[in-house]
DNA sequence: AAGTGGACCTGCTAGC
DNA sequence: TGCTAGCAGGTCCACT
């Protein structure tokens, strides 16, 4: 489900709530995709700080510590004073004096994790390998173009490892090759400066953009509130195989790319 | 080293 | 109506 944009609303609709309140008790549901790594009870009595996001994962800082979290492919974070019960993809809550934090996840690839800080421990592994921050002022075309050359697989693939930049999972990936006019199947060396400056752009506008609409709610995404997001209507190739291109006469197609699903226009995204 | 495919887990939908 | 195959927003890991 959530990729840069969503994780930013999660993020957004949260933090100013949850920062300094004090933690009071911790419940766990079935294991997530890591095992928490601290026993709860340590967590109890420590105040959360600044809530900060890198690439899809966020960063909830406690006195001693803090928690690494993801939202895999089905994770919705719920922020509320009084939460429902359990139900059976709750699988950790936060609850503090003002308020609980929820992660549902009914596939369980989310994770929470505890790490002594955001740059060392667990949360310095899962966070080594990342690209930068599309926003960053240092990803722009030239970043982009010089990263891409010292790779083969296709420029789509190469945006979804994360490792050049992160941010864009399968639906951005697939707005932003459309915006930027680029075949998804080419090389990623074979992307001219002038292509990946279009790409770059494209990257960062169709986030920021996302991030405006509140994300995009395929099925499930809610923010912190409830609230879904918009972006999906605005969405002008993912998951509109068969359907007229916006743009041009042509019809958009789905392939499939290192096993996932990639929406394009033939007409007028090129190699 | 970079590329590839499988693994993790549940729920929903289309098709028979 | 009911079963089944296929698909889904992510990313780690083992293997070539």
């Amino acid at each position: 489900m959530p990729e840069l944009p969503e994780v930013e609303v999660t993020r957004l609709s949260f933090s100013g709530r949850i920062e300094g309140a004090r933690v009071t008790a911790v419940r766990l549901g079935k294991p997530l995709r890591w095992p928490l790594g601290v026993a709860p009870e340590r967590l109890v009595g420590q105040t959360v700080g600044r809530v900060e996001r890198r690439g899809k994962y966020l960063w909830l800082p406690l006195e001693r510590g803090g928690l690494l979290m993801h939202l895999g492919m089905s994770g919705s974070l719920a922020f509320a004073e009084r939460v429902p019960a359990h139900g059976p993809h709750d699988h950790f809550d936060l609850v503090t004096g003002q308020g609980t934090l929820r992660l549902t996840d009914p596939r369980r690839f989310g994770a929470v994790v505890w790490s002594p800080s955001a740059e060392s421990g667990a949360a310095a592994k899962l966070l080594a390998k990342l690209g930068l921050e599309p926003f960053d002022p240092r990803f722009d075309g030239a970043h982009l173009h010089a990263a891409l050359r010292k790779r083969r697989v296709s420029v789509k693939q190469a945006l979804l490892g994360g490792a050049i930049v992160v941010g864009a999972g399968n639906i951005y990936a697939c707005e932003a090759l459309f915006e930027a006019g680029i075949d998804p199947r080419t090389r990623s060396d074979r992307i001219s400066r002038p292509r990946a400056d279009r790409l770059a752009a494209a990257i960062r506008a169709i986030l920021a953009r996302a991030v405006e609409r509140g994300g995009s709610t395929l099925r499930d995404f809610r923010d912190a509130h409830g609230a879904a997001g918009e972006f999906q209507l605005e969405a002008r190739v993912y998951g509109r195989a068969g359907q007229g291109c916006v743009r041009c006469d042509g019809t958009v197609r789905r392939i499939v790319q290192g096993g996932r699903a990639t929406f394009f226009c033939p007409g007028c995204q090129r190699r």
